[in-house]
DNA sequence: CTTAGGG
DNA sequence: CCCTAAG
């Protein structure tokens, strides 16, 4: 046999497009790795920026002046993704943070499958699942070595969870502070080990609290069952304030969802944001392409802010604001289809609406501002001593009362809740670059920090800790911190028609450094994840500091390459994204899409000028080799139809084989005729059988000709063509219906 | 969306 | 297999 030559043009793999039609047109076309480059780093600038923010270390002399004096300068030493799945009616974890010791966490994401998606993955059904996407970062001061981190990335029934290994940054933070700005706040994230001279500090304390939990002074805990788990530091030596900020799973309103319905476990977890978003993310909005403009139908990921949270508050405005953003959203969705392709930015959704969509006045001390923030989620809650030991209470007060430094530690910050929707037949690529965007895009619309006490906002940035009353025990329960977009990406040029949404516009705190920073942070994590579960780390050009630092842990494997086994076996046996994990291609974008739930307006709002396409990482589908049986298909389709209706020839031998479009058709013809005019020593990849290359050259040599008299025909007179017609019939022999019969 | 072609 | 111009 002879060998069949392939044509090679230098691209290492290809996503499997779920469908190819949406998935060819969703596919993007600017090279992720392209896009990618210069201020990767810097991502994690930010969330050591703002993991340092909320590091707080006050002074004792307070500063009357703006925080901007402050000079921060922070470490990141470690940092978490997890991605967790909460089982419907009970806001349980599936999976708890099984490393702790890591005092930086980042809790990435939660996936829901649809009905009809990743069954096989062991997903669960979206009605009955529920998501919460939680970004945290912690700030370190554990004795445990974490010297190596290695990031993990799991991915089992329906979680993902992915841990960080260290990053290794230092951020300034200048002018923002948290809240309170009185004192000065001093940052300090170490790369390595421990904080030693914290270690031995016994005034502080820390407390963990489970992702889903919620605050039990939350509000909107209807059940009432204290979410926050206090433990102290195992170490024993180290001691600070912890606490863990959520911010609220984004409230997707259900009717517009076709994704998930979600259910209202969330209640009682307390972890549910209704504030309007505000701020979107910037939307890659490349409206340009037309190919993709249409394509956005049902492929996607949404989020969109949930009535029933609404609900949950009492204020008029809340319900207003939820409800202008309900329509906004409609038309939105109506208005406008926003290209698959192109929706890889998801959009940002505020966390807060206090800054904005609100009337800002009265919303520090309406009732609802803190259901919301609490029940919702949306604001980090400071753990307060609940349950704490006498000990550790005595501890703190001598704390206090020696110094009146007051520490502060975020365990976490809870990313709003992701729904993604994404074919069964999507790949295990597909579904990580999607919950990639969909984080990406939560995080990456710049973030800036608000401080919450008592439910309510605390606005003025000058106040001490002291004058807040932060520093008192009795407050530090109240004490929250939420992650707010940045106010300074929001465009109002950009709402459509003179968008009714407004835009907080109240606080200059975000520096235009952050949103930068918060664009790449996700991009950034990325990195490191990819170097783990993800395995695209061929997307990011090696970022020598930051990747000597993380390892791959083996050990999470398994979960992936089951769930890529899984979907990519419904295909042909391509490679699963495990057998490629140092293959460029891992992910497959093309029926993915991610729609931020507080984007709704954020679609309108946010201008696609950016010039971050981070979230652009859709590579090639996985190269899938013609089998001989498939070629024999296609010739004889081509033999029937000719070399011009790829369409036709699809349909007719390939409808079935989702994986190929009539482009890929017309592009295995091309390279058949190439491979049948070489010599077979030239031919490579698996051998067609000479006959068939020798109908192929038949065959185009025959359609070549007609499509030559063809042209011929229209450019001559209505005689001739009808002559050269006649003539050709003969000539062909051709079969009723205008296909051609080769013997 | 399809074709047709270059990459 | 990608990307695009054209229709």
């Amino acid at each position: 046999m002879e060998l069949q030559k392939r044509l090679d043009y230098g691209f290492n793999g290809y996503q499997v497009p779920a469908t190819p039609r949406a998935t060819r047109s969703a596919r993007k076309r600017v090279p992720f790795k392209k896009r990618v480059e210069e201020k990767r780093i810097s991502a994690f600038d930010l969330l050591a920026t703002v993991a340092g923010k909320l590091l707080l270390d006050k002074e004792s002399t307070p500063v009357s002046s703006n925080t901007s004096s402050a000079e921060d300068q922070s470490k990141v030493e470690k940092n978490t993704v997890k991605e967790e799945r909460r089982d419907g009616n009970q806001s349980s974890k599936l999976e708890t943070c099984d490393q702790y010791s890591n005092d930086r966490e980042f809790i990435v994401s939660q996936l829901v499958s649809q009905t009809n998606d990743l069954r096989s993955c062991n997903f669960r059904k979206s009605p009955s699942l529920k998501n919460d996407t939680h970004f945290g970062l912690t700030s370190v001061v554990t004795t445990s070595d974490c010297s190596e981190r290695s990031g993990v990335l799991k991915l089992m029934n329906g979680k993902i969870k992915n841990e960080m290994g260290s990053l290794p940054c230092k951020v300034e933070t200048g002018p923002f502070l948290c809240g309170a700005s009185g004192g000065r706040i001093k940052l300090e994230f170490e790369n390595k080990g421990p904080i030693h001279e914290e270690l031995d500090r016994t005034d502080k304390l820390s407390f963990r609290e489970v992702a889903d939990t919620c605050p039990v002074e939350d509000p909107v805990v209807v059940d009432g069952k204290p979410p926050l788990l206090v433990s102290s530091d195992s170490s024993g030596k180290t001691h600070s304030y912890g606490f863990n900020n959520h911010l609220g799973s984004f409230p997707g309103k259900r009717d517009d969802l076709k994704v998930v319905s979600r259910d209202d476990d969330e209640k009682s977890s307390g972890c549910t944001y209704l504030g309007p978003i505000k701020k979107p993310f910037r939307p890659t909005p490349l409206i340009g392409d037309r190919r993709i403009r249409k394509t956005m139908t049902s492929k996607y990921l949404k989020v969109a802010p949930r009535l029933n949270d609404v609900t949950l508050s009492n204020s008029d405005e809340n319900l207003k604001s939820a409800y202008c953003d309900r329509s906004a959203y409609k038309r939105i969705r109506s208005e406008r289809n926003y290209p698959f392709k192109k929706r890889k930015f998801l959009h940002y959704s505020s966390v807060s609406n206090s800054d904005g969509g609100i009337s800002s006045e009265g919303i520090s001390d309406s009732p609802e501002q803190s259901i919301n923030g609490n029940a919702s989620g949306v604001y980090p809650k400071m753990r307060g001593v609940t349950g704490e030991s006498p000990s550790l209470a005595d501890q703190r007060k001598s704390f206090h009362s020696r110094d009146s430094h007051v520490k502060f530690r975020i365990k976490s910050f809870r990313v709003p809740e992701l729904f993604i929707e994404i074919p069964e037949s999507a790949t295990i690529g597909s579904l990580k670059r999607t919950v990639m965007e969909a984080v990406t895009a939560i995080l990456g619309g710049g973030l800036r920090i608000g401080v919450l006490l008592q439910g309510k906002k605390v606005r003025d940035d000058n106040k001490t800790l002291l004058q807040t009353g932060i520093s008192r025990d009795n407050q530090m329960d109240a004490l929250g911190f939420s992650l707010e977009p940045n106010p300074s990406q929001t465009f109002p040029s950009h709402c459509p028609g003179g968008s009714p949404l407004k835009f907080p516009c109240d606080t200059p705190l975000p520096l235009a450094s952050l949103q930068e920073e918060a664009e790449f942070l996700l991009e950034t994590t990325f990195f490191f994840m990819s170097l783990h579960g993800f395995e695209i780390r061929s997307l990011y050009p090696a970022t020598p500091g930051l990747v000597t630092r993380v390892t791959r842990d083996p050990s999470h494997e398994p979960h992936m390459h089951n769930l890529c086994h899984f979907v990519e076996s419904d295909h042909d046996s391509a490679p699963s994204p495990t057998d490629m994990s140092l293959d460029k291609s891992t992910t497959d974008s093309k029926a993915l899409v991610a729609v931020p739930a507080m984007s709704v307006e954020a679609l309108d709002v946010v201008p696609a000028h950016r010039k971050s396409k981070r979230s652009e990482v859709v590579q090639r589908r996985i190269r899938r080799p013609f089998s001989v049986a498939e070629v024999e298909a296609l010739v004889q389709a081509v033999e029937k139809l000719g070399t011009g209706r790829w369409r036709d020839v699809k349909l007719r031998a390939f409808d079935n084989a989702k994986h190929r479009t009539y482009v890929d058709l017309k592009d295995k013809w091309k390279t058949l005729v190439h491979t049948a005019r070489i010599s077979p020593q030239q031919r490579r990849g698996e051998p067609v059988p000479q006959g068939l290359l020798d109908r192929v050259l038949t065959a185009h040599a025959y359609w070549s000709q007609q499509q030559a008299k063809q042209q011929l025909k229209q450019q001559q007179q209505p005689e001739s063509c009808l002559l050269l017609y006649n003539s050709t019939v003969r000539a062909s022999s051709r079969s009723d219906g205008g296909e051609k019969n080769f013997g």
